[in-house]
DNA sequence: ATTTACATACAACCGCGTATGTATGTCAAA
DNA sequence: TTTGACATACATACGCGGTTGTATGTAAAT
């Protein structure tokens, strides 16, 4: 056996990771072999096992290589305490995380893995885990940015940010899941920024005053029209 | 063994699916073993080879049983030709969906099996064509009713209602596929109504004039106020 | 008597983890 | 500078449990 430098030894690590990320795709990460992605990487499972633990150990690795669409939004813009327009960038943010998936192939294999051909279950725990705190965290910086909008008066007083970060996160990564299922079911590309602009003018304008805060779904207003 | 009337051997095939969702929900389906769901029925897994062909056969039955969002936004509410208010109707459809996973617990387990717990992929071939199939159905339908709502003057003309569906769409499900992942991140009971009315807010404002259709994205405008 | 609705028993495979082999890189000592 | 010892980066081989599908048994319902 030739034994390889430290660089080709690199190079292995990240074949057997792409690897992974192929036969994850064609298979599912439950139903993915480490026998098909060591053939895949043109290596043997020896050669997996010097390198990662197990299987979750590999799906971690791969999903930590790439960026979810909740770390992206908050990640790839530092927001200053002094931006001008916070609204402009979260806006830009969440349209650029949608772009890129629509364009980039690899993304959408990622994505494709990470919400329809995986178990957050068991082994994948710490998958879920760092699922769940990015999306904490990402929560809390979108909430901050539309803090900043309220108080710069760019979105009216009324506004709960943390309720405005929750459906603009929802509505990015529910765009995403549902375009990865089936891209041909409409243009992800042509309807991203429409999307995001519609929801963030509805944040914009003031919603209807409300009875105080009792039962909302139960309320016994029978009709109500949208505002105009 | 003493052999069961036919009434007994349906309830025998419902303990199955049920024990089925408990153990795709605690395992993942995948990881999910016959002879565990078999021990949580309190049957063998001669009783369920007797009722399925395998455990795909299982798991699309357990999907078949219960109504995913997209198929019951558009399900529950007949939508009349004349109905005088069909915006108000779609809202509330989305809002009962919204509210059902977040109080009934059944819901809550078989949305988190649906968009965390399994992988749509070999096996699963048929759920996921079901699930793309009721997708593509709910889109039109919602669609229709906002062509209906532009007609009828609720919503402004330049709306596309096929985009407007898609951003509802995803909206519900995302808001869906987020909680369930960590249900104490939010509390969707209180933000549910809160949010869609927010998104058709947004629907209702009519959109900033663009310049013709040209590539949206790459659009030289630099920065933009959110509409007052 | 035959079919139904299961339980039991059996055989086979698949994938996993580990143990072991091995040839080469690496590096300190001479 | 060369050399030997050790670590590295894999390949190969083995044993094992777990799961699956099927084949068979069986007692009650029809």
């Amino acid at each position: 056996m030739v034994r390889r430098t430290k660089e080709e030894a690199q190079e292995t690590r990240t074949r057997i990771l792409d690897a992974a990320e192929q036969v994850f795709y064609d298979k599912g990460v439950a139903h993915a072999s480490l026998e098909e992605i060591a053939a895949a990487a043109d290596v043997t499972r020896g050669a997996i096992y010097w390198h990662f633990k197990d299987k979750a150990e590999i799906f971690d690795a791969m999903m930590q290589s790439v960026m979810m669409p909740a770390e992206e939004m908050v990640g790839c813009r530092s927001l200053d305490e002094d931006e001008p327009d916070p609204l402009e960038v979260l806006r830009r943010s969440a349209v650029e995380v949608l772009m890129r998936t629509a364009r980039d192939k690899r993304t959408q294999r990622v994505m494709e893995i990470a919400y329809h051909k995986c178990e957050y279950v068991g082994d994948a725990k710490p998958v879920r885990d760092r699922h769940i705190a990015s999306q904490k965290e990402c929560l809390v910086t979108i909430e901050a940015s539309f803090r900043a909008c309220v108080k710069a008066g760019h979105l009216p007083k009324t506004l709960d940010p943390r309720e405005a970060a929750i459906g603009a996160m929802s509505l990015v990564s529910g765009l995403i899941a549902n375009w990865v299922l089936d891209p041909r079911s409409f243009s992800l590309e042509k309807h991203a920024e429409p999307l995001v602009d519609a929801y963030f003018r509805g944040l914009a304008a003031a919603p209807a005053p409300r009875a105080a805060s009792g039962s909302a779904a139960s309320s016994p207003r029978s009709r109500r029209k949208a505002p105009a």
